[in-house]
RNA sequence: CGCGGAGUGGAGCAGUCUGGCAGCUCGUCGGGCUCAUAACCCGAAGGUCGUAGGUUCAAAUCCUGCCUCCGCAACCA
């Protein structure tokens, strides 16, 4: 029966906070290809994990005061943690791998040994380009203007040791992958990589860092960890058991099918692909880049407050509700909005009065005139025929679709179907029928054909709604080879005298306005990040910084930045000072000309849109909204706030 | 000139590659039905396809300019 292997892959998600819906979307979208495979037979793996090392989670850990390992422990196998969330979701992954995991540990290490040896990760001692402040080190063509991208500060020439992984060597065979029909989909991100990576010259990547430690040591090189890229993209073979002892499935499942966010394309057309060269593996069998969901049209985050809880959607709506709407109304390459009202909208019109209104009343009439058990005769009629050919073209077209991975296509395609059936029951009122008892086997073989389509369409529903099929079947009178894939593309699989069973309502309706009040009620204290506890600040402390009062000179805004405003500001020293604020959306520059401010002025300068900006002018915030911290001009210039 | 996406009835989208009566879902209005979850079925209203020009017998579709929105990047100290 097994039509062979399937290798299906989430990315694996960084676990330094709360997942949102986002993630939820492409783990479902891939849950969904996952089970449509393993429906057709394939034996299929699907990996998902975390990815946990890193920078910043061994800055998040020590602020709240736990080792990294505690705190990612936490964020993934804690109380509503990422596993909880998959479980809710009904995610189907055949395994989970953590990078902190030992085989995965174990074999990152022999992976980068690997790869040093064949020297395709040599140690390089950069020229320069050490920011000493940032302790971070940087390649010439990270630097903005010189200098260091993260703070604007003046790079050195840097002593760093670091290891590098030859990405330019496999420059030429990357892009002949990536222009290879299908490797990478949508199509449209093909041109997107060769013209904004690949044209322009890859540079080798730093695959080391010295300047944190929760991460894969370097076994030859201790002070060395592995950074994430060699650690985090092998996730997907190591989870095989490929340079390890824990698992022996890399060459029965290996390539695999990547599905992405399109923010990460380029490491996995790219990078990943180069690394597997190096590695001399089989190159992935597709890097599909799915789109985002736009909250109100603007990209979800959490300083915008904008950020879907799924398990609270999830435990309100039903899962399956969640699951359905993410893989119905949004094309999965391409951006799509979701709102409140969106979602619950379509669970109640395709949900509630469309398929689970189906199956309610086509029982409820079995069980009214035939006592729940269909009789064995049987009389057709002409208005049978669209409906019944429908049904039994349907597996073919959805199949179509899913090979495509247009999931949202193949869903719609089921609920053309389900809504003929509807239209049917119209055509054929059976209540009329019912009238009259000479009309019994016609009678009957519109409520089996009513069945017949509710068993196909309830098969091909599997693999977005898992648990309300099982429902729905249950209710027809459904045995397990009823809801084979094989027989969905047959009418008549259902025994002739096939007994329904009355069930749950599958799907009940939600009430629109309630809801919306309800969500908008919970949403706005649950969207908001919880308050970080403000620590305490000793008046040494609070002494450190040194506020000024200054006098506006000029402003003006800065080109080609919307949020910038370029101030020179008379600080009470003789000499003008360059500050640059991100408020130019509230102020107009003129307006400000001789206003009295005040500044911290012993901040480090920093760069901002190429220009130097010494210290930060005082704004009170409420709401994304910014007010200028503005003094009685009486205040002379040069005072300080104490 | 940094890169890219998008502007189509009230809402969300398809159609654009390969020009040929402007389509889908939801909502609104009218009707039908009573098996069903106030559901289902039928019908109607509603669009100068962002804008200005060009090519053509014919443009949502091809070409040029412009406007607006969004994402990346940058930046918001």
């Amino acid at each position: 029966m097994s039509k062979g292997t399937f290798y299906i892959t989430t990315p694996i998600y960084y676990p330094s906070d709360k997942l949102h819906i986002g993630h939820a979307y492409c783990t479902v979208a891939t849950d969904t290809i996952a089970r449509y495979k393993r429906m057709c037979g394939y034996d299929v793996m699907f990996l998902t994990g975390t990815d946990e090392h890193g920078q910043k989670i061994e800055e998040k850990a020590k602020a709240k005061g736990v080792t990294p390992k505690q705190f990612v422990d936490n964020i993934v196998e804690g109380k509503g943690g990422i596993l909880d969330l998959w479980k809710l979701m009904n995610i189907s992954n055949d395994r989970f791998i953590r990078t902190t995991d030992d085989y995965h540990v174990e074999a990152i290490q022999n992976i980068f040994k690997k790869m040093y040896d064949k020297g395709d990760i040599y140690k390089g001692s950069y020229k320069g380009k050490y920011c000493t402040p940032c302790e971070s080190f940087w390649t010439e063509s990270q630097l903005k203007d010189g200098k260091c991208p993260d703070c604007g500060r003046e790079v050195h020439d840097a002593q760093e040791e670091a290891y590098f992984f030859r990405l330019s060597k496999y420059a030429d065979r990357v892009q002949a992958l990536l222009e290879t029909p299908g490797f990478l989909e949508p199509a449209s991100r093909v041109n997107e990589m060769i013209n904004n990576f690949i044209k322009p010259g890859l540079e080798d990547l730093c695959v080391s860092r010295t300047t944190f430690s929760w991460g894969i040591p370097v076994t030859f090189d201790p002070g060395h960890v592995v950074y994430v890229w060699v650690d985090a993209l092998s996730n997907y073979i190591t989870a095989l058991g490929y340079a390890n002892g824990k698992y022996d499935d890399f060459e029965k499942y290996w390539p695999a099918v990547h599905m992405v966010g399109k923010e990460i394309v380029r490491f996995h057309s790219i990078i990943w692909p180069a690394m597997l060269m190096s590695l001399e593996l089989p190159m992935p069998k597709k890097v599909y880049g799915h789109g985002w969901l736009l909250m109100d049209g603007g990209k979800m985050s959490k300083s915008k407050g904008n950020v879907v809880d799924p398990y609270l959607l999830s435990e309100r709506y039903g899962v399956d509700s969640l699951r359905y709407f993410l893989m119905r109304d949004f094309p999965l390459g391409s951006d799509g909005s979701f709102t409140n009202e969106l979602l619950i909208n379509r669970i109640n019109s395709d949900l509630a009065n469309d398929f689970g209104n189906l199956v309610s009343r086509t029982v409820a009439m079995v069980l009214k005139y035939f006592d729940g058990t269909l009789p064995a005769e049987r009389e057709a009629a002409p208005v049978d025929d669209e409906l019944i050919g429908m049904a039994k073209s349907l597996r073919d077209i959805y199949e179509q679709n899913m090979e495509s991975y247009l999931t949202q296509a193949a869903v719609l395609e089921v609920f053309k179907v389900i809504s003929r059936a509807n239209k049917y029951i119209d055509e054929t009122a059976p209540w009329v029928l019912a009238k009259d008892d000479n009309n019994r086997a016609r009678l009957a073989t519109v409520m089996y054909n009513l069945l017949e389509t509710i068993r196909i369409t309830t098969t091909l529903l599997q693999p977005v709604m898992p648990d309300s099929c099982e429902k729905a079947f249950a209710q027809i009178g459904a045995e397990e080879k009823d809801k084979l894939w094989e027989n969905a593309k047959t009418f008549g699989i259902l025994p002739s005298n096939v007994t329904v069973i009355k069930g749950d309502t599958l799907f009940p309706r939600i009430d629109l306005e309630k809801e919306l009040a309800y969500l908008e009620e919970l949403g706005a204290p649950k969207t908001q990040p919880e308050p970080e506890a403000v620590p305490d600040v000793t008046i040494d402390e609070f002494a450190k910084v040194r506020m000024t009062v200054c006098k506006v000179l000029e402003c003006e805004n800065v080109k080609k930045s919307e949020k910038l405003l370029r101030f020179k500001l008379d600080d009470g020293s003789g000499t003008p000072r360059q500050i640059f604020s991100g408020i130019a959306k509230f102020y107009k520059p003129e307006e400000l000309i001789g206003k009295t401010v005040v500044a911290c002025t012993n901040l480090p300068p920093r760069k901002m849109m190429g220009e130097e900006s010494n210290g930060m002018l005082l704004s009170a915030e409420k709401e994304g909204v910014l007010n200028l911290l503005m003094l009685d001009d009486s205040v002379p210039a040069g005072s300080t706030i104490c």
